[in-house]
DNA sequence: TAGATTGTTAATCGATTAACAATC
DNA sequence: TAGATTGTTAATCGATTAACAATC
């Protein structure tokens, strides 16, 4: 069964979730599980996580549930992990070096491929493996390589002027680490918003 | 009016989308506004914003609106954020190194008034103006301090057992960096799952 | 006053949960 | 076979949107 309908967004934020959960499965060696399990180990209900599945098909058997492998490469396939998109990180400041540095590009759907940064002084120094460019060979290098996405590491005052000129450049997908929402057409953007999150949790600790 | 029932996640999740934009208006020095105009900046009904503030209380006026100062004091009060609660930073490598400098703790609710981390080389460094201390003193200092959060920028590994530790500390919010999710009682933990955003940008790339 | 906009109630929409026939 | 568990349909719940009386 291919999606019938749009996944919803609640759905595709929960994915991650049932693949971290079937890779610790894996490791620990167990070879199949239920929904009533993995809901039980996610703090969810069985049915949610059935419903969730049931969007990109049918992966268990009845009475005996999924085989974690299996149900592991089916996300996995449904994430688009295996395939491994080029991306280039802009702005190698101290946030962009661990970005850069700690996330595991290569198994979460992405290969870096370029890291650009405006401050001359930066340019040229290793990073992650790759060597910093200057911003003047940002559109030479995309007409290139053709990067897809794009990790934003900016200040507020320019992210939203540099995703623009990103997405006339043929990027298609934005993880923006800047301070601020950015709105592009023509790309998806995930925000990473530190601020908003710090702010959420001292609302939760006034309202406890 | 003070909230009668339970505010939803939803609506403690947009708080601060909120008060970036009131703030952004206030330095442009607008004076007043709207629910038209907020939802119209932010992409959201009008309607959903009047109902999310009126979990609150009661800030416009009919026919004129919102004072901008106003609405954003309210806010910043209904986060919290005036009251700087002191928190620590546990795991003191590069990332914890990032969020200790970069992040605006105080204005967002907080005041970091203690770095720590299990490695003797990093003990004694100097970070985001405070010396790093060696785990042992953990204990002392919080009961001295009492420190209410904690950032936890630890491996997966060790996250779940820190965070117990902390929480058996004194410790009643953990703001998340480690690559895993933490559930702890008597506690409040917000993730950053670097990670999950990172797959479901892939998701979304391959389902445009 | 007339126009605008609030706070709130009612209607709609979507997401979660429960129930169950199918079947391994 | 009997017990277990799926995928799916139906019921419930909650969140969003629309409507509107109150009133600045």
């Amino acid at each position: 069964m291919v999606q019938k309908h749009e996944v919803s967004e609640s759905v595709v934020r929960r994915l991650p979730r049932y693949y971290r959960l079937l890779q610790e499965l894996e490791r620990q060696g167990q070879a199949h599980t239920s929904s009533r399990e993995l809901g039980k180990r996610l703090g969810m209900t069985a049915s949610q996580i059935r419903q969730d599945l049931s969007c990109f098909g049918c992966f268990g058997q009845q009475g005996y549930g999924y085989s974690v492998t299996e149900l592991r490469e089916n996300l996995e396939r449904i994430m688009g992990l295996p395939q491994l998109l080029p991306a280039i990180l802009v702005g190698a400041g101290n946030l962009g070096q661990v970005v850069a540095e700690n996330v595991r590009f290569e198994q979460r759907g992405f290969r870096l491929i370029g890291i650009f940064d405006i401050k001359p002084e930066l340019v040229g120094n290793q990073m992650a493996g790759l060597e910093i460019q200057p911003m003047e060979q940002l559109e030479a290098f995309c007409a290139q390589q053709k990067p897809v996405a794009a990790v934003l590491c900016l200040s507020k005052e320019v992210a939203q002027d540099t995703a623009e000129h990103l997405v006339s450049l043929g990027i298609r997908g934005l993880w923006n680490f800047s301070h601020c929402d950015i709105a592009v057409e023509h790309a998806k953007v995930v925000t990473m918003h530190l601020d908003d999150s710090l702010m959420t949790l001292s609302y939760k600790l006034h309202n406890l």
